[in-house]
DNA sequence: TTGAAAGCGTTACCAC
DNA sequence: GTGGTAACGCTTTCAA
């Protein structure tokens, strides 16, 4: 029996047990402790010593209860197969970290988020919520509202209810088209995603108007699944295509399905840039890699996220502020997969 | 003014609500609503429907301060560069989301996990944490178990405190040994990571003593600081070697630098398997694809996550549990990098 | 089968 | 400046 071996846990220190140790009362603890100005130095100092010697830590979820700010953010994240979400993740983390909370993974995946995982937002009181793929239902959305849960979505645009933060798609893929006509290229091929998101659609539309401004057109339209394999499997599809039907640009997407493509146009032996140029989109760290050297539209991430807790925070203050949408200009980096 | 022309958000329906709605006590509802049998079917019926009605959800927190459990797992994240941790964190969500818990991200990325850390999983009152890479200073470590916080690491010896589940690493440096050597190499070189980590350290141990127990040994050591650019400097490095000091065989102790290197012999025109073999360890999916085909041995990721989160619950219930050291056999899978 | 009441650790409000 | 006390929403005895 531990109970015999080991001192019965040293009980943790509470406001109460710190109030009574000092001889005062338990909200002048809590102010001691949150650097209440019209406290005396004196039993400050008294508290803040007792605190430190018995290790006192509060119990976030009690203050929660009695304030009702968690300083937990909720995260919903996409598939694994994009690691877009992955720095995204990353991103996020560091800056939650900076800023003093946490963040309550909600759910990480390609499917829906069902109502359960809405439940769990309003379960675990979380301040508000990023999301940052995956479709909510509109059930999930209400769900929300009607408990005053802040939404931002980040890469997407909003339902019914929340802010979105995204990147201005539609220019980015402007860009692109614009980089590779003036590049001298006239076939076009497009590796989309049919799941048809907000953000893809919008990025072909940029890249097709601006073709069309030109005069052009798309030569091929291959669905890549937002995905690695997808994008290998539209690539192989395009290398057997017989020569003069072969686009002499693609425009991947997204970086990953970008890469599938690369890959798969270089196993059956064309060359990137000269035979075919391609291009991406979301400026992943690994475009950057030597065999990709992938031209693409880098999107501002850390700014993207940065501003998705603003809105939330504010919300947070503030429910009744109206949604925002919130989109900024992506950078074009040019690689060699372009020429 | 929205308390003018919204009216004011409707509270939340609570257990007490509940209770007065249904003129029974706020004791009776809460068994009512957790299947507590010795409820009337009649009382229990009402209960239930009432708190349909209203979208009744209970409040995680406060059930946590009366109760104890949070029903909340704190999740330290490796470094975002190995996408091993992307893997693990999705898995951990998939079995928590099965399972019913929530994963509270507490780091995320290379650096140490400092006291302030570890302050949050007592905070958040956390049931337990999955630590899958990171330092845990000595402090730390101790912070959590004074709170009787248990602790699992995943792929990661343990330190004083703590349990933990790994990949039998030493046996997987063996089998590529041996594979290697059964393949007719005879000149090998390994990218391994200075940064020693006890997981790689023991995969070298095992590929090392294997080799010399035929005789053979290392011909090149390059350290690949555990990322993709480090396998890539570290490929170009083997790449640059006068042909006859060349290694015919590399084992690169993580899948990620492993890809680093065959995209850097690559681009060397060297050729995967003739001239040089290659193999990996982690099993990430992306090691599958054709452009890699990488021989490597896979962690049995979701058994470990598992088991991690059996080892966990069980010393939540029982605090008194010794540590558990875990070690689970790797699979090897044998691809066309190794001929 | 149900009720009453005492916490859980913190904060907020109102006194003094 | 500080104290007292009532919440916050839920669970858990102990009674009935």
């Amino acid at each position: 029996m531990s109970s015999i071996l080991t001192p019965p846990a040293p009980r943790r220190a509470t406001v109460v047990t710190l109030s009574e140790l000092a001889g005062v009362a338990p909200s002048t603890v809590t102010r001691a402790l949150k650097g209440d100005t019209r406290i005396s130095k004196k039993t400050r100092d008294l508290i803040l010593g007792l605190a430190k010697e018995h290790g006192y830590m509060p119990n976030v979820l009690a203050r929660t209860l009695s304030s009702g700010k968690s300083g937990l953010y909720g995260l919903v994240l996409g598939s694994a197969e994009n690691p877009f979400y992955l720095e995204l993740l990353y991103e996020a983390t560091r800056q939650a970290e900076k800023l003093g909370f946490r963040l309550l993974i909600i759910h990480a995946g390609g499917g829906p988020i069902e109502d359960i995982t809405a439940q769990a937002l309003i379960q675990y009181q979380v301040d508000g919520c990023i999301i940052s793929s995956a479709i909510l239902s509109s059930r999930a959305a209400e769900i929300c509202a009607q408990n005053n849960v802040p939404l931002v979505m980040v890469n997407r645009v909003a339902l019914a209810h929340g802010c979105f933060v995204t990147c201005d798609n539609r220019a980015g893929g402007v860009e692109i088209a614009r980089l590779m006509i003036a590049r001298g290229r006239r076939r076009f091929g497009l590796v989309y995603t049919a799941s048809s998101s907000s953000t893809s659609r919008e990025r072909e539309e940029g890249f097709v108007s601006e073709l069309e401004q030109a005069g052009l057109k798309l030569a091929v339209r291959i669905d890549g699944h937002s995905n690695y394999d997808g994008g290998y499997a539209a690539g192989q599809e395009i290398a057997a295509l017989p020569a003069h039907e072969r686009p002499d640009a693609i425009f991947a997407l997204s970086d990953i399905m970008a890469m599938g493509v690369l890959d798969a146009l270089r196993l059956a032996s064309i060359n990137v840039p000269e035979d075919i140029a391609v291009a991406g989109f979301d400026g992943l760290p690994s475009s950057a890699r030597p065999i990709y050297d992938l031209t693409t539209i880098q999107q501002p991430l850390p700014l993207m996220i940065q501003r998705a807790f603003e809105l939330l925070q504010a919300r947070t203050l503030d429910p009744s502020l109206p949604d925002e949408l919130i989109a900024m200009r992506g950078k074009l980096i040019i690689r060699g997969s372009c020429g």
